[in-house]
DNA sequence: ACATTAAATGTAAGCGCTTACATTTATAAC
DNA sequence: GTTATAAATGTAAGCGCTTACATTTAATGT
């Protein structure tokens, strides 16, 4: 591999000469250049980025942390801000977190250690504490679908609790009175948001929040069929599920197909976060949209204008949920039990 | 940020001695590798790996070219390589190319330059002379789903012979005779390859391929949309569809849904590579199961057994698809045409 | 023609590490 | 106590770039 060194010799000019054609910012005269761009070509150059981020602190690439590389959530948001970031040159080193704090914080660690010029951070197992002195070190971030009052700039979020009223506002005005619940794992501050909204929801209409018809899950499909499958153990009769993901609301209605329940007759089911699949479901799924494309590409413009000053469209920091009715849910007037 | 130069004045030691404890293997007492991590902590102290790759000229990271970063083909093949990698310390850069020929250049050079160690490449628009002369080059990489016949022994394929093959026999021996096929864009070589399996077993079956009754798609659902669409707009009847893949099967059923026709009695549909959704649509898809997660998985393996010298369990380049039956196709007796 | 200033180029230090080699210190053998 | 040998540590030269600063060259005004 050529270096700089060469293509200086090759070209006559000095290592200098040959670093201001690279940046092609200073001022460099056309005859020079072209001699330098040919020994470049002659020699197949391509500069060592290693060595140029060591050298000018300044590595134009940007680390994301992700839970998962796989899902039809994270997909969406890691391609929102690679194409955010691909037009302007800027790289990005993914890296996964698995919602573990070990392995979060291990990742955090490597692409600062990477030189980094800025991270995008979806973590969940790290505590506040953690990322508030992360944010006192030198490489700056912004954390998506996590708030934390201290950094509250720096946070892009969808508002889960009105997300979680829709959904059963929704199922409300269906008429549904009766309506089960498969949480997310209720450490996460999304899936509590969620259920609160619920449970705004279901004051606004004077019903109470029945905890017998409460399943935690943990936002993977198992445990939506897992849940549902409790839940009609027992002795609570519901009409209606509402589950805190669209993953989870799949794994339900494949358990709903086994306990012989028909959809959305017997059991109607709503989803959150409109992934790609709940279209093609059946019966097609009525969920809640979350514009994480969208709020992968505002991070992305974030660190654009906070790290490379760059100009970009106006930084939004709270995106709004929005209701996608599709033929999950049924109009309910009599009531059905749950029991089999 | 502390440097090795501090710690190293805080532990009273050289920086050699510091080098020597982080990399752990050189001879150094106990007493002063007690000191060096003692003043590391105290310092909070985080090596540079960027000056790491730079001096020692290895960056434990390897470089990811997909298309796409989003969609259920590409998620689980990240997902397996970056699970064998965490649990070897090995890091992962990843890139798009967006099936575009000067994309997939610039990632793969933004990879080399980055020092990675070895590359894994999805790579579709790049010509076979390009990966060559890539391969007389220092980074060494493994291509997943591409053959080219001089770099046979580091090519991770499936057999999409034998997929587009046993899709296609499937249907034949639920009855059906006239069978439209979309295919994918013909000048990517698995998509020659399904459609090569699939005439073959049309030959075994004494049929012969019916030109009209092929629509080239992109791997896109709306492709696969269009496709039916345009299928059922010809002359030629048809009783059964294969499309190339599960994305543009999905976007055929929603087709077939708008032209009135009730799946699978009117029409069945195959898909193909078995995607995470495939047993959520209705009706259920028949498919062709592409173990992409392993092939990522061995892909991973290679690169650690060719470039880091582990030891790792025997390597596979040919992976072998499998017929899944799900109830998207139907046993066809009588004949029906496709004119609406 | 010369001085003045701006543009173009060169020089060399340094980014934070690794590592070959040199040196010092401890250990063993006599 | 010497000397030979191994273990521990230090010295210093890079890795391939960037960039402040110094120097040379060209452009301009008089």
């Amino acid at each position: 591999m050529a270096t700089i060194y060469e293509v200086s010799k090759l070209a006559g000019v000095s290592l200098a000469t040959v670093s201001r054609v690279m940046n092609n910012n200073a001022n460099v005269s056309d005859a020079t250049r072209k001699k330098v761009t040919a020994a470049m070509d002659e020699l197949g150059y391509r500069p060592n980025s290693i060595a140029q981020s060591l050298a000018s602190n300044c590595s134009n690439s940007v680390g994301l942390l992700v839970s998962e590389l796989q899902g039809p959530f994270y997909g969406p948001m890691m391609s929102g801000i690679e194409n955010t970031f691909r037009n302007q040159g800027k790289h990005l080193i993914i890296a996964a977190g698995h919602s573990d704090e070990e392995r979060e914080k291990q990742g955090i660690e490597f692409l600062i250690s990477r030189n980094c010029d800025g991270l995008i951070l979806h973590v969940e197992a790290v505590s506040d504490d953690y990322l508030i002195k992360l944010s006192k070190g030198r490489t700056p971030f912004v954390l998506i679908n996590r708030y934390i009052s201290e950094l509250s700039d720096r946070c892009i979020l969808l508002n889960n609790i009105k997300g979680g009223y829709l959904a059963a506002k929704h199922v409300l005005e269906q008429g549904h009175k009766n309506i089960a619940y498969i949480s997310g794992p209720l450490w996460k501050q999304d899936a509590k948001d969620r259920l609160e909204g619920h449970k705004q929801a279901l004051a606004e209409f004077n019903l109470e929040f029945d905890e017998n018809l409460l399943f935690q899950g943990d936002f993977m499909e198992a445990s939506g069929y897992e849940g549902l499958k409790a839940l009609h153990e027992q002795t609570h009769p519901f009409t209606a599920l509402i589950c805190a993901n669209d993953e989870m609301a799949v794994g339900a209605m494949a358990s709903a197909r086994d306990l012989g329940l028909t959809l959305p007759k017997q059991l109607s089911i709503m989803g959150y976060d409109n992934v790609f699949f709940t279209r093609h479901v059946y019966p097609q799924l009525s969920t809640v949209n979350y514009p994480i494309n969208e709020m992968g590409r505002m991070a992305a413009d974030w660190v654009l204008s906070h790290v490379y000053q760059k100009q970009t469209p106006p930084l939004q920091t709270l995106f709004e949920p929005e209701l996608i009715v599709r033929h999950s849910i049924s109009r309910q007037s009599a009531q059905i039990t749950s029991q089999g």
